[in-house]
DNA sequence: AGCTGTGGCAGGGAGG
DNA sequence: CCTCCCTGCCAC
């Protein structure tokens, strides 16, 4: 065995806990690790490519640990991984941390920093502990919100002059302490020494900003760097390490600033929110005001000023912005509250920080466990395959228009039960854990929403709720993760298989169906809209009839219905609406709801298809009419005409694009180019279409809506017009009544 | 530097 | 007009 010594009296740690693993492809022989300086390791000067599972590590010294290599089992191409000489130094590490951090063990920072920790990997899959530890009423949360002096429209990513300067800093914790630091007290260079002095004495574990990444923390910077400020945040005494960094959420990438306060974990409300609407849809802004007002966590006497009113506030009326700077971070407190604590549970369970459980993929987080336990039982680790493509579910609409009554049958956890029932397991899972893995998840998840239920305390049936969601998302991203190429246990062909297994299920209850005398409407994946045979015309019948066909599945395949309505829209494959016994209305897929869609032309679908739904088709020409007169005499609010864009890459690369034919122009884009402001992937762009007639490109007639002049208002009627008839005769054909109603 | 997947609809622009 | 391609958004 060859023993690998880092710097003498050194040891790695760092804000991740599977820091201080370093795997070498070693190529038949054992290599040295090049541990280098005491900033943030970075292992790339190796010559034999170290694979670095680990990010943002840091050396400390003073505690001495070594670490040495063996041979791992397997035939993988990763042979090692460097470990902690035995579990008495890896403790010794431990205490010495708490020490000189005063992180504790049980705080979630650094519950996985052993990754060959052996409790915390029998938690894993026994879950003994996973309800127990530290709460996170427990974490000191400190809530951060800064104000500047910034002329509206002026760069706030360079804000070099010195009348850019922070003239407000607001600081909250829950139990109710807070400060704010004034400009007119203080000069820009005592606010942010006098922060730092806070920081230190009240030593958050975890500071909380909205969009606190984007722009508080990247201005501070900015401001500390200008004054020669060392903004000593860390529990170590050392400075916020930045650096840029992404964070995809669904299909939109935001490009930010990292940053890493050494022992303290930062949580932006801004990203959870972002989280939070992949799944919900329902967010007009994401924007703290807004945010706060939606979950009704906005203080009713809460104090809002416009961004281009703060300069001069702060000048004539420096109490009012004090207010609204505390108002900020109360916020902040309140939308933290609300939705990190299901990232906080997550800390338990996966071997990264709080601090980069949200900003890391499902996929990630799960490829995680596997490495983990692949480490504990010394076995090698395969490389990421090649990836490959497959087909996915099973999408077909049988009929089109308005049909009813419906009912709704779903088969439950289609992929994840596929994987159990038919004991799929991912090709280089030498250990075999996979299944067993998603199978004591599935148990898990089952115990928490139990637990949910009898639990009669509300705070314990919240925690239990999103304990057992948090299982749920875990639980389904199994097969997402077989998908991926770029995962050691990714199995593309596997994935393949199980959506075959998957359309041949869902194509079976079609037919079961139809022997049955139903007629299935809309199908997807796992999920079948039908209208039942006139027999079958009371929820206890139709449960009767999707008992029976679930009877004809393989065992552990459920088939279940969840829903009835009277009515139902079909509209397209993934696009349809729906009428439910007590009067609602839901609308689903991108062509009946989508947020780029303009306000005006969204409310006026909706009316229209609550009319279609009820038969009440003849009212459709008035609306038209009333929307058609309300554009014409300027009467829609520019944000109920302005589009709302999202930038998904950054202006520059949009325009070498363009420059290279390889994407047509956007008024999004064009807009924020002009505008001189420096603009990144995630950025928001409103604007509308100027100009006089229809037929405009909107790129080269556009403005943003903020610069919308009332008084002069310079939208393109006809343009505005066109588009809601437009959208008008899309939908005129799926009418009950004659279709020459509608032109 | 970091990343879960496939499938479908609509808008906008370029070019025929 | 039409088709093609790209992008954005959404369902599952």
């Amino acid at each position: 065995m060859e023993e690998l010594r880092f710097e003498e009296n050194s040891v790695l740690f760092g804000n991740d806990p599977t820091e201080g693993i370093v795997a070498a492809e070693l190529a038949g022989r054992f290599v040295r690790l090049l541990i280098r300086d005491e900033s943030g390791v970075r292992f790339k000067d190796d010559p034999f490519h170290p694979f670095i599972l680990l990010e943002n590590s840091d050396i400390i010294s003073g505690c001495g640990i070594s670490v040495e290599m063996e041979p791992l089992a397997g035939n993988a191409s990763f042979r090692f991984l460097a470990r902690f000489r035995d579990w008495h130094d890896c403790l010794a590490a431990r205490d010495f941390l708490a020490k000189t951090t005063g992180i504790s063990p049980s705080h979630p920072s650094a519950t996985y920093l052993f990754l060959n920790d052996p409790v915390h990997q029998h938690l894993l899959l026994t879950g003994k502990t996973l309800f127990k530890g530290m709460e996170f009423d427990g974490l000191r949360r400190l809530a951060l919100d800064i104000e500047t002096d910034c002329a509206p429209g002026h760069d706030f990513s360079n804000p070099s002059r010195e009348e850019d300067r922070i003239v407000s800093v607001a600081l909250m914790e829950e139990s109710g302490w807070s400060a704010v630091l004034s400009g007119h007290e203080l000069s820009e260079r005592q606010i942010l020494e006098r922060l730092t002095t806070l920081i230190r004495e009240r030593d958050p574990d975890v500071i909380e900003g909205h969009n606190i990444f984007r722009f508080d923390l990247e201005y501070i910077r900015i401001r500390a760097a200008r004054h020669g400020v060392k903004l000593a945040w860390g529990r170590d005494g050392s400075e916020p390490h930045f650096h840029p960094s992404r964070f995809t959420v669904a299909e939109r990438i935001v490009d930010y600033p990292r940053c890493d306060i050494y022992g303290r974990s930062i949580i932006d409300t801004y990203f959870l929110v972002l989280l939070y609407d992949v799944s919900a849809r329902e967010l007009e802004s994401y924007g703290l005001k807004q945010v706060a007002a939606h979950f009704g966590l906005a203080a009713p006497d809460r104090t809002y000023l416009a961004g281009e009113e703060i300069a001069k506030t702060y000048r004539e009326q420096p109490e009012l912005l004090a207010r609204y700077n505390l108002d900020d971070v109360r916020e902040t407190l309140a939308v933290s509250r609300l939705l990190s604590f299901p990232y906080f549970l997550q800390t338990r369970i996966f071997p990264y920080s709080y601090q980069n459980i949200p900003v890391r993929g499902n996929a990630t987080r799960i490829n995680a466990l596997f490495l983990r336990e692949y480490l504990r039982q010394r076995h090698s680790i395969p490389r990421p395959g090649s990836g490959g493509e497959f087909a996915g579910g099973f999408t077909a609409i049988f009929e089109q228009g308005v049909v009813g009554p419906v009912v709704h049958c779903d088969v439950a956890s289609l992929y994840p039960s596929i994987l159990l029932s038919y004991k799929l397991s991912p090709e280089d899972d030498e250990l075999g854990l996979f299944l067993p893995l998603l199978a004591d998840l599935c148990r898990f998840r089952l115990a928490a929403k139990k637990l949910a239920r009898e639990a009669t305390d509300p705070s314990r049936h919240e925690y239990f709720q999103a304990l057992q969601r948090t299982f749920k998302v875990l639980i389904n991203s199994f097969y997402g993760y077989l998908g991926s190429a770029l995962h050691n246990f990714s199995d593309p062909r596997l994935a393949g298989e199980v959506t075959r297994i998957g359309r041949e299920l869902v194509q079976k209850i079609i037919a079961e169906l139809q022997v049955r005398g139903a007629r299935p409407v809309e199908v997807d994946t796992d999920g079948i809209f039908f209208i039942p045979p006139r027999i079958v015309a009371s929820p206890e019948t139709e449960n009767a009839l999707v008992r029976e066909i679930s009877a004809l599945l393989p065992e552990g395949i459920d088939l279940e219905a969840d829903g009835r309505y009277c009515s139902m829209f079909s509209y397209k494959m993934k696009n349809y609406a729906l009428l439910d016994y007590q009067g609602r209305v839901s609308l689903t897929g991108s062509g009946l709801r989508s947020r780029g869609m303009e306000r005006y032309l969204r409310e006026f679908l909706h009316e229209m298809i609550i009319l279609l739904l009820q038969g009440d088709d003849g009212k459709i020409e008035q609306i038209a009419s009333d929307y058609i007169i309300r554009i014409r005499e300027h009467r829609f609010d520019i944000n109920w005409l302005a589009r709302t864009e999202t930038l998904n890459e950054s202006p520059a690369t949009y325009r070498q694009k363009v420059r290279q034919g390889k994407r047509n122009p956007s008024a999004a884009y064009e807009l924020a180019l002009a505008s001189g402001r420096d603009c990144r992937a995630g950025d928001q762009v409103s604007y509308y279409v100027t100009g006089s007639a229809k037929g405009v490109a909107a790129y080269q007639n556009c403005k943003l809506a903020s610069d919308f002049d009332p008084g002069k208002p310079d939208v393109n009627v006809p343009y505005y017009i066109d588009k809601l008839q437009q959208l008008k005769r899309r939908f005129s054909s799926y009418a009950q009544r004659e279709p020459s109603l509608f032109d």
